[in-house]
DNA sequence: AATTAAGTTCAATTTTTCTTGAACAAAACG
DNA sequence: CGTTTTGTTCAAGAAAAATTGAACTTAATT
């Protein structure tokens, strides 16, 4: 029964390669970035925090490496650097970096300034009503606002038909024009209450 | 700017062969099922609301083929068989079965009897209403309900923490307990209103 | 009871979507 | 300035999801 995705998407865990640093050459290196920037493994309780996102971002059409670090930010005291998410997920930066642009788009992760630091610091929004704000502007209500105009393009279709066909499908769009509208006037409703 | 679906499915309008039967050997077939079962390619208009539903079932995170169905059954006025939607959807036997199934279990799509016919009919639920409530009993709800354990299982690991981080995770928690919550209650209200 | 029609199933394939990684741009550093 | 660090972009590859089609089940028909 392919037709529906039935839950359960289990936060792949799939890390064999342990990346050890490309090859270190220049043994005089500065001891700079040591102790090895292998940040520590993800606890039992982070990853049961990112599974949990990681679903729900599933759920709404989302890819998966979103909740990943949505998870992460959320799971995290402190604001986290892109190389600090990159290294604990084990993603790629690329993922990493169009993840982190799209939460910050929809509110769901900030920027936050740290004294003296070069690279940008990044933090969840907990405020689960914003994020449900962010995701109803950025996503819910382009969609049904391009119903708007298919309704229109249907009216100008149905000019053309003929007879009782005409009738028939006046009916219908009715019904799909009073649908949309009421969509549309919950929004703000929504907005408020979750 | 891959990370989002934007919009538009234009419905895929692909159909270069004209599929003229398999190889007609037995001429003196039974002129049973003709004039040919090829039967009337789509309306402008038919095109127009299929493609509708096309992007609204996909926003939804559901296969193109469910809201091709759907469309087709929602603009004809007389019940339809599986054979009529594969023909005139050029979609597979398999694709209609499943996707059929699928309506059904919504509520989006019922069988209806029509006398001295051995094929199963199908017309469209046309109140939308009834539409978005199997919606969300069959594909909402459940998820929401999935939350409630994974919160649990976070409640028992969070015993395990030590420290400050433990009263970090518990403040986290309690806000998506409480988000969720108010989510569950939702639903009813929207069944109500949509 | 044999034949055919109707519908289902599911492994294989196709299509779509996500992720990676290497090349690039921007900006801080020295 | 040239170098290094930080972050972005996007083509190519990998993974996930949907679709097909052929084998199969069920049930009606002759």
């Amino acid at each position: 029964m392919p037709v529906v995705k039935a839950g359960e998407h289990p936060h792949s865990q799939s890390a064999p390669s342990s990346r050890p640093r490309p090859a270190p050459f220049s043994l005089p290196a500065q001891v700079k970035d040591f102790p090895p920037a292998s940040v520590p493994a993800l606890s039992t309780t982070e990853i049961e925090i990112i599974d949990l996102f990681v679903s729900a971002v599933r759920a709404l059409g989302l890819p998966k490496s979103v909740g990943e670090i949505y998870g992460l930010l959320f799971a995290s005291p402190q604001p986290l650097t892109l190389d600090h998410i990159v290294e604990r997920l084990h993603i790629s930066k690329g993922s990493a970096s169009q993840g982190l642009r799209f939460l910050n788009s929809l509110g769901a992760a900030r920027k936050v300034y740290v004294a003296g630091e070069r690279r940008d610091f990044f933090q969840a929004e907990d405020q689960l009503k914003r994020l449900v704000a962010g995701f109803i502007r950025g996503e819910l209500r382009p969609h049904l606002e391009s119903g708007q105009e298919r309704l229109g393009r249907l009216d100008l279709l149905i000019q053309n038909e003929t007879g009782p066909s005409q009738e028939f499908y006046a009916g219908r769009v009715e019904r799909l024009r009073n649908w949309h509208s009421k969509a549309l006037r919950l929004l703000p409703l929504l907005e408020r209450f979750l």
